[in-house]
DNA sequence: GTCAAACAGATTGTATGCAATTTGGTCGGG
DNA sequence: CCCGACCAAATTGCATACAATCTGTTTGAC
């Protein structure tokens, strides 16, 4: 894949805004910016762009790029069309998935099982991300499954999160294997249901993490060495 | 609202598009562009962005933006992907609507009902759309409405054409009797139901239509009084 | 003392110039 | 005669300079 340069540039500033350098509501000032990554305003405008677009940010026009962290009634929003959209992909794929593709989720949620045995959240994110991914392409509607990616990117801290918890990886491998039985069955209503409820739950735990820590700041990503 | 500069180019350049002034596969010329508009190649670089962001042209680094109009099978996905989001919106509303939202719709309806009557197309198409978006915002989830509205807009062209099939006004609106009886009962399954099929249907219209034509040029959008 | 208007500083938006890369053609070799 | 490498024209991407607008302060009048 050929990255632009203000594709990575916009990369470095979600992490920048994911790590907690900037804020929720600061201005991300574009000399700043241009400064700091040694190019000029031109690429970073750009990038801005592309975060306006994709939600991180909100521009207001002759004031600047704000830094827009989802509320805890929008972030609910998003988890209710993120379960909706992945469960519109299980029934699709329950009926319309080939038994390559099944036998890959099903590998793929081995690799799920490695990592919460190894008690690897890490590791289990990234294969748990690969399995949702596997059921989206699954549904065999490219459209679909691009958008369901967009969302799942756009909400990857926060599920992230969540694995924190205790026993949340065990709860999450018990609702993968539901997911996976109904779509051996070619079952697409149960298919659905039960990823709708284990994204659901996803947002559910969320809500509950951050009330357990009552701190307003954004959450961490977590690892992401690119920027030394 | 304020809309900046890049935003109306945008918009413009959207309406070249849908002219048929740009057909699918051209290449959009920064400096012929910049010369229509009498601005310099920056504007015409974010209006750019922005609509490669909705979709409509893609980019690709180091060769230029090209006009990108979904094919058959991507516009069939994105008509089944509309189906879907507009029976999530209500199902939602379908529970969470208040009286007065769904008075608005029934009067909404009753304009539809008004246009039809009249036999005026266009009339139709206005109030329809307005019926639809009645439904996103009483799904009572602020960014389901807002992706629903993005991809109705970029439906936009598709779902107008097929009302000049005969008879489809009147099919339509007996389809929106059954979603507002539904939603009146608040009947969750059924309306959904309804709404989905009504929007299917106006995907497999649109379809059945293009097969007539055998007409491989851009659809038309018509009218669009939005630029003064 | 308070409010309003003007001014200064800062910041975004636009224009233009330059560098890097791609493309099409041409020339040379096999 | 065909294939590969080099070259030039064109085009995108980036940098910088300038213009327009916004904000906060100050100054003046009431």
């Amino acid at each position: 894949m050929d990255r632009t340069r203000p594709d990575v540039i916009a990369a470095a500033i979600e992490q920048l805004i994911f790590d907690g350098t900037f804020c929720d509501g600061d201005r991300m000032d574009e000399v700043q910016l241009a400064d700091r990554f040694l190019v000029s305003r031109t690429p970073i405008r750009e990038a801005l762009n592309r975060l306006a677009h994709s939600g991180l940010v909100e521009h207001v026009p002759r004031r600047g790029v704000f830094v827009r962290q989802p509320g805890p009634v929008e972030l609910m929003e998003m988890f209710e069309v993120m379960a909706e959209l992945e469960a519109i992909c299980a029934r699709y794929a329950a009926s319309r998935m080939t038994d390559a593709a099944l036998a890959d989720l099903r590998e793929a949620n081995q690799r799920c099982t490695k990592a919460a045995q190894a008690n690897d959240p890490d590791a289990y994110y990234g294969h748990n991300e690969a399995f949702h991914q596997l059921i989206y392409a699954a549904s065999c509607n490219g459209f679909l499954e691009g958008e369901a990616r967009k969302l799942q990117r756009r909400l990857q801290p926060f599920r992230r999160l969540q694995l924190s918890l205790r026993g949340r990886m065990a709860q999450s491998l018990s609702e993968h294997d539901a997911v996976l039985d109904a779509l051996s069955r070619g079952d697409a209503a149960e298919a659905g249901r039960a990823l709708h409820s284990h994204v659901a739950i996803q947002g559910e735990k969320f809500h509950h993490l951050k009330a357990i820590l009552s701190d307003k700041r954004p959450p961490r990503s977590g690892t992401d060495p690119q920027r030394g």
